[in-house]
DNA sequence: TTTCTTGGTAAGCCATAACTTACCGTAAGT
DNA sequence: ACTTACGGTAAGTTATGGCTTACCAAGAAA
């Protein structure tokens, strides 16, 4: 369904780099672009494009707004690829990803 | 590595609709582009950027060159989401989706 | 209340990539 | 041998998307 958005969101190698940054620890706009050699606007519209496909999730905090990771985008993907693997495995994957996120939300 | 062209190739909607295509079974470039609205060029070039990601094969047959789906790709991509889930759980994930990829060659 | 920081948005530029038509090589069919 | 089917490649066009600078709004700090 938005496979569309998460597919092109990730294809931008700026963009997953600024998602990756990310993986560690949830970090400011600011910090982001630190760490890039495009401009502070560049990474706010990545960032957007990246909310956009339910890959990233802001909170403001007074001046500054936080981004943190999502899951949300990537498991879509996930089960988009998971029905590439027509055996039965695959349900047997689902079936694991589904108990491995219920877990994973502590 | 090789996660830009993997993403960049699925990130376009016509190559990801030939490439869903090609989930059911091998088809041909004719048959392809039978599918598509686009040309059977156009669709040539899809098949080409998806080979080039590791995400297609090829046999020709004759006078035919007969794509079919390589998860080769895929599980690279696959690999690339799992180091998303940060917990203890991804090893796990990891484990389980090695040992389906053994039993997926078969 | 100024001033500085933080960050989103607008306008415009430019490179890339997706498409087209035209062409060519090779294998089958007659 | 000729013709038709199949499909890859070249050249050119156009739209999109990633970048920049400039600008603006809102919260801290002085």
């Amino acid at each position: 369904m938005a496979y569309q958005e998460i597919f092109s969101a990730l294809a931008d190698p700026t963009r997953r780099q600024i998602f990756e940054h990310l993986r560690d620890q949830p970090k400011t706009v600011g910090e982001l672009a630190k760490g890039q050699t495009v401009s502070r606007p560049a990474v706010s519209q990545h960032l957007r494009v990246l909310q956009d496909a339910h890959l990233v999730s802001v909170q403001p905090q007074g001046n500054r707004r936080l981004y943190s990771i999502k899951r949300e985008g990537l498991k879509e993907l996930r089960d988009y690829l998971d029905c590439f693997w027509s055996d039965a495995f695959s349900a047997y994957r689902a079936e694991i990803a589904k108990v491995m996120d219920e877990k994973g939300k502590e």
